[in-house]
DNA sequence: ATTGTGTTTTGATATGGATCAACTACGGCG
DNA sequence: CGCCGTAGTTGATCCATATCAAAACACAAT
């Protein structure tokens, strides 16, 4: 027991000296680093993001009704979020991937609003909210990056709103692996072979369809020859076709 | 012409002079007057909201496109937000009613993301958003306010998602009607009587359904006693009953 | 290897809401 | 006043997706 705790402390002393400078070397540039910051502005970041947490597959975490009290950058991996409803209905929000962040639903009322699931083991950078509100008065870029985060996030939300009120479920498909698609190659990683993360229901759910339909979408899809699937693997083969079912112009 | 120019001229002085002080008598809470405001503070916010501007119904505030510049706070009037498609399929993603903001959507990539149409004739005050950037460096409370606001609509947004992607027609309807009792009991408007600002295919837009189905589902609402509905007229006569709808425990 | 558990695929059938169609009511305007 | 265009209601039918069911498969625990 010691000795587990020997390691514990050293470990941490690790972490500790990773984190050093860390905000430079991220890949997260979402909010850990807007450009153009001077060197100083770059050590208050380093200030900012304190605390970096580990989770295992299937972790929240947040839960819906905890109270907020800061960002999470996601560092490597993927999460879910996730809404339950009164009588246990849940719809999944979205998917987060690295570089990604997590939790800006629970500024409005300090409390969050759903619940983050990790998908696979993960690792996030905690941002304590008022530092952060505190450092984006000094700091007018890294104002300027928040705001449009979570700009872009009600934009990225009106855009499932368009899916899930106004496309079929095909096209909604094809909107979700175009999207993940883009995202990735952002992120470095190839847009056109990728693993899925999350279970053909958790898609159903974040695309308002049943697991049976989206697994069908794929099969159609794979026949057809715009990608290949097997299990959670994907590779698209033919990113125009899917563009044109994703814009209706095919039946 | 000279005389409507000076007509024109004269109601500008009237409305600069209406405007001091405004923001302290405005009803719209959301931004222009938070909390805890010194007196100070209070006339750098008078600064911030400087352009008043009448709608008629049908006038569009802003479109899809168009270079974001400012936000907008309803002072009366109701508005739609709709979102429209590469193929011309378009969507309603919201209304928003006096005391609320508009524009949000814009500030991730300083356009706007959607259209912004009167559905009757209203009026609104421009906020620039530059200075709202820079004001909000200062008060921290309306800095703090603002981002609330911001979190706030993607709260909203999400619950849309819950409606969109998780419940039948029946639910979304009642859920619909008791947003609206709700906001305008908020606002001091009488929560069980209203009027309807949109039509039936404007609901069935932003709800995902078509506009057949939100009549139907009005007028079954009716024979079951749960409101009465004269076109556009709507008296809820049991809340209770609407929220058991809204709950699914009523088949 | 065996058993169990969760995920995915595929087929058969059911159904909620879309679509098509007819009619009514209302408001604006010549 | 009467005409016309827009909005709303209601009925009949259709279809995309849900639901139900079964089997194949993968992976973890034993």
């Amino acid at each position: 027991m010691a000795r587990a705790e020997l390691l514990r402390q050293q470990s941490t002393h690790l972490v500790l000296a990773e984190l050093k400078a860390a905000c430079a070397n991220c890949n997260v540039r979402e909010i850990c680093q807007p450009a153009g910051l001077t060197p100083e502005e770059l050590d208050q970041l380093d200030s900012l993001v304190n605390v970096r947490r580990k989770l295992k597959r299937g972790d929240t975490l947040y839960r819906a009704g905890e109270a907020f009290d800061a960002l999470y950058a996601v560092r490597s991996g993927f999460f879910k979020s996730r809404v339950t409803y009164e009588d246990g209905r849940d719809q999944v929000t979205g998917f987060s991937m690295a570089g990604e962040i997590l939790g800006m639903d629970g500024i409005g009322h300090g409390i969050h609003n759903c619940d983050a699931v990790a998908l696979e083991d993960s690792e996030v950078c905690s941002i304590p909210y008022a530092r952060l509100e505190e450092l984006s008065r000094e700091i007018s870029s890294l104002q300027r990056h928040f705001h449009k985060l979570m700009s872009r996030e009600i934009v990225r939300e009106s855009g499932v709103m368009m899916l899930l009120g106004a496309m079929r479920a095909e096209e909604r498909i094809a909107a979700f692996l175009l999207n993940l698609s883009q995202r990735l190659n952002a992120r470095g990683y190839s847009p056109l072979e990728f693993h899925l993360r999350m279970t053909r229901e958790e898609i159903g759910s974040y695309l308002g369809l049943k697991l049976e339909t989206v697994s069908r979408a794929f099969s159609k899809f794979d026949k057809d020859g715009l990608i290949e699937v097997e299990k959670k693997f994907v590779r698209i083969r033919n990113i125009e076709g899917l563009r044109e079912v994703y814009a209706h112009h095919v039946s």
